[in-house]
DNA sequence: CCCATTAAACTCGTCCTACGAGCATAAACG
DNA sequence: CGTTTATGCTCGTAGGACGAGTTTAATGGG
């Protein structure tokens, strides 16, 4: 309740920052990353293991000198709880600031109705809240479909209409921040997986239609209300065929199972995901034809963001990775042939995600430690910890 | 030459930032936004005064109470040349920290060939560091094309080939930071302009071709090297038609003069500028059509930029505002039509760029500023003026 | 014209943090 | 078992931010 002082826990911030995103981390690493003297690195460390924040446990020694000690995560500490809500099922996970995943769950759906699911969420919330208490900061929930300011404006593979999600939080007094699970995920490979150490990033992710962000520096560009990414609905495909997003030419009509069935001439399929991988087994011209139409248009659109956006690699995820290996020569030759001339020397790579089922979860948390990480988070958590 | 602190000067650092981002701005209106008890605002400012960055001027009296003071750049103080390259001029100015422009100079070009300009703007580079000593501590140049880690990688315009802008500063001792002319012009309206106080803005210039870039926060999302913003080759267009650039369907090719040219059957025109410029001035059946379909394009593309960065505000510069003026309609309808629909209900404003000719120059400057008003900076600079 | 009101600047004691120098310590190496 | 090496620890110093109390310069009412 005292008033923060300016900068009083701003080196504190970054060191947990530093463990937040690089787990495991050493306390000699820390101090050399951000160029502090062993003295104020004893000295921060102390303070953070004096408010609960961080242990230190014994590292390896590595050759000769004084071994030094492994940060982590106070087992007092603050801690994150991760959700990620899926088509099908849904996960949660206890995340610790030093990104450590605690008491991780799989729940099927029993029913797909949107208030029994959002009230096993919110029995989740409130199980976490009386196992953790205090220590629980923050909810952070990944969900499959367009997020704005906490609420879901639309979620195809749900089937949801608009819905206030901030219900799932409504019975503890803990802050929400959902976000969209492609874009998530691409922070999860931003900071931990294939994009890692990446300044500037493109991931993208077909499930039913296509996902995405871009991410500078680890962080999604979420736009004005949390609705950026949607790359699936840029006009890069036939301007005759409209999309059920309202608009017109979407490259999501170019690229999914309803791409495929368009171009076999088959009815739109119920479940575009299930029929898309049907597809990539069969072994028959017509649909080797289909893929590589789809593959194309994946490629050519990958080339149209890589000229846009100039980043260090693209990532890619979901069905994209099967799509692209069932023909690797048609993807290569629509991304290199939609690049600019100048970036044809060194292509940015297009990486397949490392992450796949778990990124939602992962960036969830990861966004989620992003807040707790913060000055002004830290100096208000050691308020109340003497 | 003493080693910086840490936070030494972070809190000076953020009041030259809101100098720098509001010039004539109080010091007790530094001292609200920031949150300064009124006892550090005096000792920052004292401090500021002390290293020649900053002098106070009494402010006009607004109501009752002890006047304040306006907070203004020192005349000692460090500079930015902040420099403009267009197709058949050169621009420079001088900027002080509180964004004031000094000397503000406007050349023709005698020639357009690369090593005379570049001659002449390293003759202007090295006057500026005569008169103003170690004041100079960088040049921000706005250059008509692809920048890449300060090297030009193309140029449509000037028709030149890879360039190495260092060339610039080559006689004098200070860093280079040169950058695309349609991203510098979107920082200015991020900054001061159409856009200002946008989370996230869009912005978009048509001259020859379409350029633009992603903003958040006003800082430009400048990808991997820099070469970010190429929106006009994203594959918005027809497939068939090959770019210039080296890729096909570029959006470029649907919405400047040698669109129009295309659409009434003439050749392709030698000045894009003037040829589209020319095309509005007509009253023809034909004209108006074409130009309707250049701005369906127009409206179409910026759509699907709106969905994939759910921006704010979308500003538009250049040709794009004759242009939309010329068909209003034409361009409403096809940009609401290519949004998703639950962007329909509150489409960002698609505004006229404000700054218009001296936006890239303005853009230049704040960028520069930036690196000024950075801590490091602030520190090395104090430390060499007692 | 003067004094109450108002907003902001100034002064100063206190607290806090980062730093550096010097010292202590725990491993590996020969 | 001493030397080498990397790191941790202690403590004196410096400087910034803050708050409380005081001063100052304007407005506006009586």
């Amino acid at each position: 309740m005292t008033p923060v002082r300016r900068g009083q826990w701003q080196t504190a911030a970054d060191v947990l920052s530093q463990v937040a995103r690089q787990p495991g981390i050493t306390r000699a690493a820390v101090a050399r990353t951000l160029r502090l003297s062993t003295g104020s690195a004893t000295e921060v460390t102390a303070r953070l293991r004096d408010v609960h924040l961080l242990t230190e446990a014994p590292a390896p020694s590595q050759g000769r000198g004084r071994p030094t000690t492994v940060l982590q995560a106070h087992p007092e500490g603050p801690v994150v709880l991760a959700l990620d809500l899926r088509q099908s099922n849904w996960r949660s996970a206890v995340v610790a600031l030093d990104g450590s995943l605690q008491d991780p769950q799989y729940t099927r759906h029993r029913s797909r109705r949107a208030q029994v699911v959002l009230k096993n969420l919110r029995h989740a919330v409130e199980q976490t809240q009386e196992r953790y208490g205090d220590r629980l900061q923050l909810v952070s929930l990944a969900v499959p479909g367009t997020v704005r300011d906490n609420q879901l404006m639309q979620a195809p593979t749900l089937e949801w209409v608009e819905l206030d999600l901030t219900q799932v939080t409504a019975d503890v007094d803990v802050p929400l921040l959902a976000g969209n699970d492609a874009t998530l995920s691409g922070v999860a490979e931003a900071r931990t997986g294939a994009a890692a150490g990446a300044g500037t990033a493109v991931h993208l992710i077909i499930e039913v239609g296509i996902g995405g962000t871009l991410l500078i520096d680890g962080v999604p560009a979420q736009g004005a209300s949390g609705a950026g990414g949607e790359y699936g609905h840029m006009p890069f495909g036939d301007r005759a065929r409209s999309c059920p997003c309202g608009a017109r030419g979407c490259w999501d009509l170019e690229i999914d199972g309803r791409a495929l069935a368009h171009h076999l001439k088959q009815p739109r399929p119920d479940d575009p995901v299930a029929y898309t991988e049907e597809v990539l087994r069969r072994t028959d011209r017509a649909a080797h034809a289909a893929v590589a139409k789809v593959v194309a248009a994946l490629g050519y659109g990958i080339a149209g963001l890589v000229n846009a956006h100039d980043p260090d690699v693209v990532t890619i995820g979901g069905l994209a990775i099967p799509l692209r290996a069932a023909a690797e020569d048609t993807f290569t030759e629509a991304y290199e042939g939609g690049l600019m001339r100048f970036h044809r020397g060194s292509p940015p790579p297009v990486l397949a995600a490392t992450h796949q089922p778990d990124g939602p979860l992962r960036g969830a948390a990861a966004l989620g430690l992003d807040q707790l990480t913060t000055e002004p988070a830290i100096a208000t958590w050691a308020a109340h910890h003497s």
